[in-house]
DNA sequence: ATGTCC
């Protein structure tokens, strides 16, 4: 381990106060011996620097899934004083709302015949890739209606179906939302996406449950053994990123205003009192809200290819359950002065709210909430579930995924995209791709594995293990 | 992640 890092549990760590100057609480991260060379010096830099910002409460804390990204690190939460705290976008990341949603079916494993010709449908059926434009075809109105609205919008416009809205988290809708911050610029990148995959991480794949840890949770969550799924991960794209760029830019003279003092550009903040705060997180809550309508549009494409090719009735595929990874919100926990708002920065991590919570919706409120961890191309992607250990310990959050520990340049140069796919197909995993560039830069080897990640995080208490999902098919960007 | 450098 890194000089100057305390070992408080077989896989929790303090970065104590002063590894770094100026912070005001410590770090503490979460990670196993057996992912402690993958440990970059660089994230831990950056958790200690979160450490300084005003407002944080208890602790800048890190996810098993750790690594550098745009001022804060990717796994990071942070909480933040909703009267004294700050909000960052470098918190939430360009991806805003990049999240997974899990579809279930009433197929089984053997109904899948031709796996090649079901992938090469949904290929055709939803837009994937860099620059991808949607069949949708929207007035500026509409997009307005569905940043603030949110899911919403998309069951009323024919897209989902009510049972959908609860599934999501937060309904699929935070009420902050403000176009009036939303750039005219990211209104126009916006308009023909909503409904479309994007590249890079972002996927559409067939999932078989392989495994069942919990049978009574799995029930609970309509899952069994054998039983075929649909998962989409994606975010709010153009717009998204957007947002954040034209609300950094703001950001990065804006702190000096409120004399607050950071020890890294990139951890552009204000008040979540000042103007500049509000504006940001009206504008980010709106490009959530799109992000949560993209990923209902798609799933409204996934069901309608299998109603076709499958002849299942709509209210068959039922969402389990949404999960956001970048997002900042309110939300109330406990601390030492009692239960207090907080602005939960969570930037590639997932919120995990255990049993009993309002929050969680009414299905599986005895259990906890949904946790859906997805696995890098050609791996296991996870269900887990919420734990009131995630409420004491990590203002109910747990991972977000596998992590990269290679670079995009890196993997493209490691393995030709052709051979990842040959080597995934030997396994009975089909990929189809916009291009096998696309495929080398997610070659399995670029991630963390996702089961030693989920498993810090069973040891940690963070979320417990439901079932394991094992892919047949995958559609990259 | 991203009209992967307006």
């Amino acid at each position: 381990m890194l000089a100057g890092i305390q070992q408080i549990d077989e896989v929790e760590w303090e970065v104590p106060v002063g590894y770094v100057p100026g912070m005001r609480v410590p770090g503490r991260f979460f990670l196993s011996d057996d992912l402690a060379e993958t440990l970059e010096p660089d994230a831990v830099h950056q958790l200690a620097n979160v450490a300084c910002l005003p407002g944080i409460e208890r602790y800048s804390l890190a996810m098993p899934d750790i690594h550098s990204g745009y001022g804060f690190p990717i796994g990071g939460v942070a909480a933040f004083d909703a009267e004294s705290g700050v909000i960052s976008p470098g918190g939430v990341g360009y991806d805003i709302n990049c999240g997974v949603r899990l579809i279930a079916t009433p197929l089984r494993a053997d109904d899948i015949t031709q796996p090649r010709a079901l992938i090469e449908e949904l290929f055709r059926t939803v837009p994937t890739g860099v620059g991808a434009e949607s069949s949708l075809r929207l007035s500026h109105h509409d997009l307005a209606a569905m940043m603030t609205e949110g899911v919403r919008w998309a069951v009323e416009a024919g897209y989902g179906v009510e049972n959908d809205i609860s599934h999501c988290e937060e309904s699929g809708r935070l009420d902050a939302a403000d176009t009036a911050p939303v750039s005219k610029k990211a209104f126009q990148r916006g308009m023909p996406q909503a409904g479309t995959l994007g590249s890079g991480n972002h996927f559409l794949e067939i999932q078989e449950v392989d495994a069942v840890f919990d049978p009574e949770t799995a029930e609970a969550f309509g899952l069994s053994p054998g039983q075929i799924c649909f998962m989409v991960h994606c975010g709010s794209r153009g717009l998204g990123h957007q947002v954040c760029t034209d609300h950094l830019r703001v950001l990065e003279s804006a702190h000096k205003r409120y004399g607050i003092s950071i020890p890294d550009r990139q951890l552009a903040c204000a008040p979540l009192s000042s103007p500049e705060g509000e504006a940001y997180f009206g504008a980010m809550a709106a490009a959530a809200n799109y992000a949560w309508v993209n990923r209902q549009v798609i799933t409204h494409q996934v069901r309608q290819v299998l109603q076709r090719m499958f002849g299942i009735a709509y209210e068959e595929m039922p969402l389990v359950y949404d999960v956001a990874h970048n997002v900042a919100k309110m939300e109330e926990h406990s601390s030492e002065r009692g239960r207090r708002r907080f602005c939960v920065h969570r930037k590639g991590a997932t919120r995990a709210f255990g049993p009993g919570l309002p929050e969680v919706p009414a299905a599986y409120r005895s259990v906890g909430q949904p946790v859906i961890i997805p696995g890098s191309m050609g791996s296991h992607s996870y269900v887990l579930h919420g734990t009131a250990t995630a409420m004491e310990r990590t203002f109910g959050s747990t991972c977000h995924g596998a992590g990269r520990v290679m670079s995009r340049t890196k993997a493209k140069k490691a393995t030709p995209g052709s051979e990842v796919r040959k080597h995934l197909l030997e396994q009975g995993i089909v990929v189809r791709a916009t291009s096998d560039a696309a495929i080398a830069e997610e070659a399995p080897e670029a991630y963390k594995e996702s089961d030693k990640v989920v498993d810090v995080v069973r040891r940690a208490g963070l979320s417990l293990p439901v079932v394991r999902l094992r892919p047949l098919g995958v559609i990259k960007g």
